[in-house]
DNA sequence: ATTTTTCTGTTGCATATGCAACAAGTTTGC
DNA sequence: GCAAACTTGTTGCATATGCAACAGAAAAAT
C-alpha cells in the first residue's frame, strides 16, 4: 500500500535480501553512470549526493535532476530518444547501489524469498518518481521566476506545516531545478523580500502571506 | 517486460476482464474529475481528448497534460499539496475508464483470474508516464522557446523516423505543453522558418538540418 | 447556408529574464 | 593556515518573451 510505504526501509531491505544488486562508491565528481543504452538500469543513492545533467548542443549544462539519500534515478525512468548527453555525477562522495528492472521481475524470483514484497516496493518507489516529477513540472509550467519561487516555497511550507522552510539545495541548484538564470532568480528574490512576500536569512526563508 | 508491453492491449483486457472498473461518457467541456481527494483515482482515455488544466491563483489557465486514446491520468499520479485547482476536462467527447489503484493491488484477486498480470500491466502503464513526464521536464527546462520547440520536434522527428511531422495538437495547445506564450511561439517559428531551420504547411514541419 | 466559436498569424509595447562580469563571502582541500 | 574552488549578491545591457489587441482563416454549431 502506497500510504504506510517506506522508501528508506525498502532500500535497506533490497540492500540486504536481494543477490543481484550491486553497490558502488564515488568521489565527488565521478561520473556514476550514462544515460546510454543502460535501459534496464535502476539506481538508489544509499547517501551522498548527485545531480542528473544534461549538456546540450552549445555546451550549456543544466542540472534536470537532483538526487540525495534514498532517491532512484537510471535510465530506465528515460525515454530512449533524447538528443542530449545525460549523465549522473557525484556531488559529493557517494553509495550508490545499481539493480536491473529484469532481475526484479523476473530471474530474482529463485533467490530471493522477499521477492514479492520487492517487486511492490519497486512498484511504489516507481510511484514515488510520478509524482515527484508532477510536482516538478507543475513548478516548470510557470510563466514568471517569481511564481516558480513562491510555488516552490508553497510546496515545501506545506510539506512542513511550517510559515519558515530551509531551502534543500544551494541556491544555485535551485535555479537549475526551476530552470531559471541563478542571477536573475536573485534578482527576484531580492524584489520578494522588497514586497513583503518573504524574509531570507540564509538558506531560510519565511513566507509572510 | 517492459519492452513488449502493448498499453492498448492491456487497457482493453482490463476493461474486459475487471470487474472493478467502471466507464464513463463525457460531453465536450464536461469535468471529467477533480483532483481533489480521489488520491486512489487512475483514469484510462478510451477515446477522445481530456486536458488537465489548472487555474491559479490570478486566474491563469495551463494545460499541465493533454491525453488522448489510451492515456492515463489522474489524482493518483499527483502530489497531494497543490495548492492549485486542479481538474481534467472533456476537449472532444470522452469516454472514460475508472480504476482505483487499491482495487487492482487487493480486493481485485478474488474476482480477476488475471490479477497478476494486470498487476504487472498497471506498472508498466506507470512506468510509461515516468519516461512521459521525463520528457516533457527535457523540454520544460530549455532556457528558451527556440530551443523549446527545436527539442520538441526532434522528439517526434526520431519517433517517427522522419524529417516531416505532424504536431499532435493545435499550436495553441503546443504553446500549453512547453509552457510558452503562444503569440511569443508563433513569433519564434516565424524566426525558425527565416532562419532556414523548419518548413511548416498548416501542422506540418520540416526539419531542415 | 449562416452564424458562432475557435485557431492562427502578426504587431507594438513593457518588462522579465538571460548573459557576462565582478567582488565579497563561504567552503573545501591541501 | 593558506590557497583554490565554489557560492552568493549585484548590476548593466540586450533581447526574448509575456501580454493585449486585432483580423483573417478554419472549424463547429445551428
Amino acid at each position: 500500500m502506497l500510504y504506510n510505504f517506506d522508501k528508506n526501509i525498502f532500500i535497506e531491505k533490497l540492500k540486504n535480501t536481494c543477490s543481484k544488486i550491486h553497490i558502488k562508491k564515488f568521489e565527488k565528481g565521478e561520473t556514476i553512470t550514462t544515460y546510454i543504452e543502460k535501459r534496464n538500469q535502476i539506481c538508489f543513492v544509499l547517501n551522498g549526493e548527485a545531480d542528473l545533467i544534461r549538456y546540450d548542443l552549445n555546451g550549456n549544462k543544466t542540472i534536470i535532476g537532483h538526487f540525495t539519500k534514498s532517491d532512484v534515478f537510471g535510465e530506465f525512468f528515460y525515454p530512449a530518444n533524447t538528443n542530449n548527453e545525460l549523465f549522473v555525477e557525484a556531488k559529493k562522495n557517494a553509495e550508490v547501489m545499481f539493480l536491473l528492472y529484469d532481475d526484479i521481475q523476473e530471474k530474482c524470483k529463485k533467490t530471493c524469498s522477499f521477492h514479492e514484497e520487492l517487486k511492490e516496493g519497486l512498484s511504489n518507489i516507481i510511484l514515488g518518481k510520478v509524482v515527484e516529477l508532477n510536482t516538478r513540472i507543475e513548478l516548470l509550467t510557470k510563466r514568471n521566476t517569481r511564481d516558480k519561487l513562491l510555488s516552490y516555497f508553497d510546496i515545501l511550507s506545506s510539506n512542513r506545516m511550517n510559515k519558515t522552510i530551509k531551502i534543500p539545495f544551494s541556491y544555485t541548484d535551485l535555479a537549475d531545478y526551476l530552470s531559471v538564470d541563478r542571477s536573475a532568480m536573485t534578482r527576484e528574490l531580492s524584489h520578494l523580500i522588497e514586497d513583503g512576500f518573504i524574509k531570507k536569512y540564509g538558506n531560510q526563508i519565511t513566507l509572510l502571506y
